[in-house]
DNA sequence: GCCAACGTTGGC
DNA sequence: GCCAACGTTGGC
């Protein structure tokens, strides 16, 4: 099995805390909500299946580039999603709430763009989709690992992680600066990109997208580069 | 429960 | 490398 090292979310100050222990309530393993003005990830778990077209789409950004964090290379890119045994990863290393909700949130074989960050060339690259649902991420509790969590506990864990498989290349890069230009003009016209998480929840490393948006973006693949 | 300090994200 | 945006921590 492989582990690809993402690098995706914010762990903000992670790490000084752990001996002191001190756990506000804060502690929002459940609260956090999932979400984001329209769309609607928030399932119970209870809703299984129930239904086909209770789909939602995602977005995922990893960071392409060779960047050091820890001692440990947190690059992961489309091509080395690729390379992996079956085109199959683990999504490791996710330590923000909402975007682990949104992980915790994500069903079999629902689709999601693969994006580039923290890059020459930030923008979206091809599509994977979602093979295994959320379970336990295990770099939480390796001491060596970039996102190792020393507050998260073995009997309850606080992150997760889902396993991806890659779908394909877009027919060609779909640039963050088209989808800025987009974004400003469907702001003005109420296209369907005019709310897309990636502007309005900037830091977001997983983020959901709306039927409206998903398929505008895959429409721009038949389109010229603006 | 507020909020300043701090740390991270990620485009540029 | 800079730095704006923003999430988290922790004192009060």
């Amino acid at each position: 099995m492989p582990r690809p090292r993402k690098r995706l979310a914010g762990a903000a100050g992670q790490d000084k805390k752990g001996l002191l222990g001190k756990r506000t309530k804060t502690e929002n393993t459940e609260n956090t909500s999932t979400k984001l003005e329209n769309s609607s990830p928030q399932k119970t778990p209870a809703s299984k299946n129930c239904g086909k077209n209770s789909s939602n789409y995602w977005l995922m950004k990893s960071e392409p580039e060779s960047r050091l964090e820890k001692g440990v290379d947190v690059k992961f890119s489309i091509e080395d999603l690729k390379a992996q045994p079956k085109q199959r990863a683990c999504w490791d290393g996710v330590r923000n709430y909402q975007a682990r909700n949104f992980l915790r949130a994500m069903k079999l074989e629902e689709e999601a763009f693969f994006y580039h960050s923290n890059c020459k060339q930030p923008g979206i690259m091809g599509l994977m989709k979602i093979v295994k649902e959320a379970y336990p991420d295990h770099t939480q509790f390796e001491k060596s690992n970039p996102h190792y969590d020393p507050s998260s506990k073995e009997d309850n864990p606080k992150w997760s992680m889902v396993d991806v498989q890659f779908v394909r290349m877009l027919k060609r890069f779909i640039s963050l600066d088209e989808l800025k230009t987009c974004h400003q003009a469907h702001k003005a016209t109420g296209g369907p990109l005019k709310s897309m998480a990636l502007f309005t929840h900037q830091r977001l490393s997983v983020q959901p997208l709306t039927q409206e948006e998903f398929d505008f973006i895959l429409s721009l693949e038949e389109t010229e580069p603006s």
